[in-house]
DNA sequence: CATGAATGAGTATTCATTCAT
DNA sequence: CATGAATGAATACTCATTCAT
C-alpha cells in the first residue's frame, strides 16, 4: 500500500475549455459550473444555505473544494447564482412572450399553467425560491429581480381589476392568495414525492380562477 | 371533539420549568426559559437555525450562553421544544372546542377566522412553523404531531365532501390550496410588516369558500 | 516467535499517511502527522489527556488546530493514535525476534536491557504508557493490544517457572514486581532529567534478576 | 524517630473543620467535608484531575456543588487536601514510631508489611498518590512534603547501605525498585479488582528483600 | 450554613476559504 | 485550470465558580 489515495483520475482529462465561451462547445467548460449548480441547488432545498457545507457541494458535484472558488466568489455568491439563475428561468417560462391583450380568464390560465409546467419540471428550483425568498444572503440584484418581478404580476392583476375581472381588494392579497395556493399544491404533492397529474392542475386552476373572479 | 390533541405529548421531554419556586414569585422561575424560547423563536424565523448561534439567542433573550443548557439540552432541543410548544398552541386555538357538528360553512369560517386570529398575535411563531416543517432535526415527536395535525384536518375536509359541501378532488389538494393560500396571506403583509384589516381576512375567507365550495 | 504483534491491527483505523505524495517529496506528506504525534505525546505526558488543549498540541506542533482533524477523528482517535503507535514500537523492540529458546537467565536480560534500551531512547513514550494504561478513553483496539501484550509476558514467566528457572508463585505477582521495578527505575531518572548509567542499568538487571530467580 | 512528619505545616491553610461543634455532634458538620474528600478522591482515581468536573463530585458527596466551596477554596485546593491527607496518613502508617535501631532486615520488613497494609486498607489512596505524583496543579506545601518522605526513605536506605546490609549503588535506584516493585503489585491486584493473599505479600516481601540486600 | 441556578471563559470541533502543487 | 491539504475564525457545548435565596 504505496499510496492509499491514488489521486482520483477524473476519468476525462480534458483541457479545459474555458468556463466563458460564446459559442460552440459549450458543455465541456460550463460543465462544471453546471454541476455545481446542480449539487448546491439540490443541498440548498434539502439542508438550508447554513446547513451546507462547501466541501459536501464539492463531493456532490464531483469536484475538488477549491474549483468552486474557481467559478464563484463565495458560497453567497453561490446561492445568490442559484436564485438568479433559477428565477430567470422562471420567468422565461412564466413571462416570456407574455398574451398581454388576451381576455384576463386566458392570461390567468396561461400563467397557471406555465408555472405548473416549470414546477414539475423543476420541483427543487421552485421549493428553492420559495426558501430563499428573502434571505438576507441574497444581494441586491437579486432583490431587486424579485421585486421587478413581483411588479410584473401585480400589473397583470391591477389591469384585471380595473377590467373588472377579477375582484376588487388590494392587490397584494389576491396575489398572495393565487401564489400561496400553488405553493401549497406544489408542497402537496413534494411531500409525498408524487408530481400531480394534468387533471389536478386543471382542477386548481379552475378552483383558484373561481377564487379570485371578480 | 373537545379536546383534539390530548396532552400526552411527552411533557416529560422538557424540564418544563425546571426552576423550583417556593411559592410567591412564580414568575421569576420561568421566565427564563420563556426568555430563551421568545428570543430564539425570533431568530431562528430571522436567519433559520443554521444561521442562528446559541449565543445569540442568549443575548437577545438576555441570559449567559450556558443557561440556555439548563433548559435544553441542546439547540435541537430548543426548536424543537419552539415547534412543540407553538404547534400545541395553534392547536389549541384552532381545533379546541371545534364545532364538529356545524354546517361546512362555519365550520370553515370559524377555522379560517381562528387562523387569522392566531397568525395576527403570533405571526413570527406562524412563520417559523411554516420554515421549520419537515426539516432534518425535528425530532419523531414533532413529525408525529404534524401528522396528527394534518389527520385532524384532512378528515375535517373528509367529512365536508362527504356531505357534498365542498368540491370533489384530492383532499390534500384542497387542503394544500387553503393552507397555501392563507400562508400566501401571512407572508404578504409580514413582508410589509404590516397586518392584515379585519375586512381583509374576511375578504380572504370569502374567496377561500369560493374557491372549495361545491 | 519472530514477530509477536502482527500488523492485523486495523490499518484502517487510521488515514495512515493521508496526504498523497506524488514521488520524491515523501516526507513533506507524513511530516504533519508525526509531528502532530510528537507533541501530543508530550503534552499528555506533561498535563494528562484531559489537562491538554487541542490547541496546545497544535501550537507545540506548529500546525492550524484544524489541521489536526484531517489526521485524526477526534483528540480522542489522537490519544488512541499514540497509544497504538508507541505500544507497537514497544513490542517490536522487546519482542522483535525474541530467544524464545534460549535460557531463561539470558531472556530475562535480553528482555530488561531492551526495555532499557527503549525507555532510554524514548522516555516519554515509556511514561505515557504508564499513565494512560487502563483509561476510560482507550478503545477496544488497544484494550486488546495491551492484553495480548501482558499475554505474552506471562508466557515467558509461566514457562521459565515451568522450567523450574524462576520463584513460584501468582505470575500475575512477579510481573508486577519486575515491571513495577522498572518503571521505579525509569522514574527515578526522569524526575531528576538524567538518563541512567549503562552500568545502573546493569545493576538493576543484576538486582531484580536475584529477585525473582528461582 | 516517634513523630516523623511534624503535623501541621501551614494549619491555617485549610479551614480544617470549620463547622463548630462543641463535642458531641460532631459528625454532622464534619461529615460534609470528610463526605466530599472521599467522593473527590474515589472520581480522581477514576477519571484523573481534569476529567472530573466539581458537580460531579457533588453529585456522588450527596452534597451541593456550592457547598464544596465552602469546605475549598477551589478544585485545585481540593485536591491538594486530599493529596496532603493521604500522604499524612501513609506516613503515620508507615513511618509512625518507626524501629530506627532495629536491624535492617526487620526495618525492611516492618516497612513492607506497614505499607502493603495501608494499600489493602486504602487501595483508592494508594493509587491516587501515584497518580497525582508530580501534577502541576500540586502546591508547594505538598512539594515539600513530598520532598520529606523521600528523604526520610532515602534516609533509611543509605544508613542501611552504610551498615553494609544493602547492596551499594545509588539510592534513588534503590528506592526506585522498591517502591516502584511494590506499585507493580497493587497494580496487579487492583486491574482485577481482589486484594493480595497474605502469603504472597510475605513473598512478595521476600522477594525484594533478597533484591536489594547485600 | 447549604444550595443550585446562573454565568462566561474555555474546550473540542467544523467549515469557508486559500494556495502550493 | 483543478485540486485538496491547510488554516483559523466561529460554533456548540462544558464547567469551575459565584451568589441570591
Amino acid at each position: 500500500m504505496t499510496n492509499p489515495l491514488p489521486p482520483k483520475t477524473t476519468a476525462a482529462a480534458e483541457p479545459a475549455a474555458r468556463p466563458s465561451q460564446a459559442s460552440i462547445v459549450k458543455k465541456v467548460g460550463g460543465d462544471k459550473r453546471e454541476q455545481i449548480l446542480d449539487a448546491a441547488l439540490e443541498l440548498f432545498v434539502e439542508r438550508g444555505f447554513y446547513g451546507t457545507a462547501v466541501p459536501e457541494i464539492a463531493d456532490k458535484a464531483g469536484v475538488g473544494a477549491g474549483t468552486i472558488y474557481r467559478y464563484f466568489d463565495s458560497k453567497e455568491a453561490l446561492v445568490n447564482a442559484i436564485y438568479r439563475q433559477q428565477k430567470m428561468m422562471f420567468a422565461q417560462v412564466a413571462l416570456g412572450d407574455f398574451p398581454a391583450t388576451a381576455p384576463t380568464r386566458e392570461q390567468f390560465r396561461t400563467l397557471w399553467m406555465r408555472m405548473a409546467k416549470f414546477a414539475t419540471l423543476h420541483p427543487k428550483a421552485f421549493v428553492f425560491m420559495e426558501l430563499h425568498h428573502h434571505q438576507r444572503y441574497l444581494d441586491a440584484e437579486n432583490v431587486a429581480l424579485e421585486q421587478r418581478m413581483l411588479d410584473l404580476f401585480s400589473n397583470v392583476v391591477v389591469t384585471a381589476q380595473a377590467r373588472g375581472d377579477l375582484k376588487v381588494g388590494p392587490p397584494r392579497l389576491l396575489m398572495g392568495i393565487v401564489m400561496g395556493a400553488f405553493v401549497g399544491v406544489i408542497r402537496s404533492c413534494v411531500e409525498i414525492d408524487q408530481p400531480l397529474e394534468s387533471a389536478d392542475w386543471k382542477l386548481a386552476e379552475q378552483i383558484l380562477w373561481e377564487a379570485v373572479r371578480a
